[in-house]
DNA sequence: CGACTGGTTGATTGTAATCAATCCCCGTGG
DNA sequence: CCACGGGGATTGATTACAATCAACCAGTCG
């Protein structure tokens, strides 16, 4: 929604040139010309936020700010006040009285737009608590009823028993159906040059494996291998096809499985790239958690190999089991044998650098 | 009821006098030296202030703030930095980061504690339940029209001007319009932390930007920056969805771009997992050139600061900077000023680990 | 029993991050 | 015109961290 912004200033050609930046950036502005002016404009349309200009006839700049402090439905508008470059004490005084950012006047648009745009987002966060609630209810419908749309689409393809460690595709060859994961854990990898592996995928009962390469009609780009004895839907293409094209709702689905594909991912590169060792664990160590405990099992136990552990964080794997029995020690987690147990969910998600 | 304030100063005399000054006036101060002291602190006593230095070895005052903006229960804590007196910049970065005020150093007890109380005041009425959330969401201009190209539906949003380094959209904001880059470049990037950027995406002119969550319907994961002056189209949200719906070939067009972007992380998380960085260097020079020479232009140059190249290769601007000149040293590259010019395209596109 | 797989620990090494200083280019204002 | 300041780019010195190599241990399967 366009944002109303109500800006007071008494020189008509810096009003008219600040009027005109705002505007471009497609903010609706109330330009006026005094303080008196600027409070009744404020009442009359209620801005997102307001520019005012200290040095002004009639009501000047504190005046006005002390009066929008006074009035309940005004007092949480982004105050802004413009003044004179080298006015320090100025500055300090419109601070000091709650203004919450000033513009040096001659200015520059960048700063103008900067300075308005982080003030209206900070106003926002502050007024959506009562949003977020209704996107989150929101999101899981769209879940559910997605859900049968895609329990329909395993049921009509064959079922098909793996061993543990057996490969279900190889990069670069080239989809022929859509996997379904009825039961069991697969992984999906790429090799480097020197034939170190990364896990790009990690399956649970309940997921899709492959669809990404259907849906953009290439080959394979990674390699797909079981965890343990799995069972797998296979379906195939032209029947996945037939189903995406008639059921927008599936369609759906699925490009949200790409998108939020994407952002893992994206995470995960920041995450390889910048982070220490130690929060790569710890990150991955919590994504583990909420993959295959989402409802929070307290008995739950991580069960994959360090080996394997070590090609999802990206490190070698005397590194990851130092870092597992240097977190045993500050008792965040347990080992028993291989498996892991996490035992200071908190710590682990706060850990830093 | 007593305040708490949490002070995050490295210089130790500074400190112990500012904390003097706070205990004086009643309130709860938590004196620490650096930034990641600091967040900790934070999440531990969930203070209702806090005052922070900028310049700071290991996280300096800038990423303390930005990690403070991340966090759902701290965001909304009064952040009031510390300055030296004449840095104007230094001011305007923090403010626009989204401090609410500055201290200068050397200071005076009376701003000190003026700034503090009036922050501490405008957060209390804030805290308070927001009267009206019943904000009205209905945006809808429904303009249908036939198109069915990207390019036309490059055709129907309004052209907007951006100067170099300005922001387009902001992590966690919600999308309400689809960019296509007109003329000019766009970086999207994520920080971790302690503040590093990566960057997750480069875009010229004919690409689109910010699509991905317009698809899975959720807040943006990344911030966009021109790199230079930059035409950008906006096309409404609306409009985006009304097209996409009727139209599955344009439908199928952005699969396959969010498709292909998987892709393009996959490789990207495999090399940054494991490459050398002499190997992640030479495969983003490469891939800059696909980039932005396509048609193999002899004279090309790679035009890009040191800092957005590294933030590309996931590494430190030196290490980047020394790696390039050694590349220079054999011939593989030259390098005029800050630009980058490829000699050897193969050698490096054969490069290994 | 012996071969094998997966887990663990120690010692060493190489690489790249960090910190600090300097340089260079450019625009600006006296 | 020149001094100045700011933003990049660069270089050097030092440090921290994780990879590697090597050895050893503990099950377990045939």
């Amino acid at each position: 929604m366009q944002k109303k912004i109500l800006l007071i200033e008494d020189n008509a050609d810096i009003r008219e040139n600040m009027a005109e930046i705002l505007s471009l950036a497609d903010y609706q502005v109330f330009a006026v010309q005094d303080g008196k002016e600027g409070i009744s404009t404020a009442l009359k349309e209620m801005p997102d936020l307001i520019l005012c200009d200290i040095m002004m006839p009639v009501l000047d700049g504190y005046g006005v700010l002390h009066m929008v402090q006074k009035n309940p439905v005004l007092q949480d508008t982004p105050f802004i006040f413009l003044t004179a470059r080298s006015e320090r004490n100025e500055i300090r005084r419109g601070m000091e009285l709650g203004a919450d950012d000033y513009i040096t006047k001659p200015f520059d648009g960048t700063e103008l737009l900067s300075a308005v745009d982080m003030r209206l987002r900070k106003a926002d966060r502050l007024k959506r608590p009562a949003t977020s609630i209704l996107q989150t209810s929101d999101e899981s419908c769209a879940i559910s009823s997605g859900k049968d749309l895609l329990l329909e689409l395993a049921g009509c393809g064959n079922l098909n028993r793996y061993k543990k460690k057996q490969i279900v595709y190889w990069e670069g060859s080239h989809p022929t159906r859509l996997f379904y994961v009825q039961k069991g854990k697969v992984k999906t990898f790429k090799r480097n040059n020197d034939g170190k592996e990364f896990i790009t995928g990690l399956f649970r009962d309940g997921d899709f494996v492959g669809y990404t390469p259907l849906m953009e009609d290439t080959m394979y780009r990674e390699t797909a291998e079981t965890l343990e004895d799995t069972e797998l839907v296979a379906i195939p293409r032209s029947e996945f096809e037939i189903l995406l094209a008639d059921n927008p709702a599936l369609m759906k689905r699925f490009v949200c499985m790409l998108a939020q594909n994407i952002d893992e991912k994206e995470e995960q590169l920041l995450s390889v790239a910048y982070n220490s060792m130690r929060k790569k664990v710890a990150d991955t160590l919590i994504m583990l958690c909420n993959k295959y405990n989402p409802e929070n099992n307290p008995d739950f136990q991580i069960d994959l190999s360090r080996e394997n552990m070590a090609a999802i964080v990206g490190v070698a794997k005397e590194s990851l089991i130092r870092m597992l029995s240097e977190l045993k020690d500050e008792n965040l987690i347990g080992l028993q044998g291989s498996k892991i147990k996490v035992l200071d969910y908190l710590a682990l998600k706060q850990m830093f650098n």
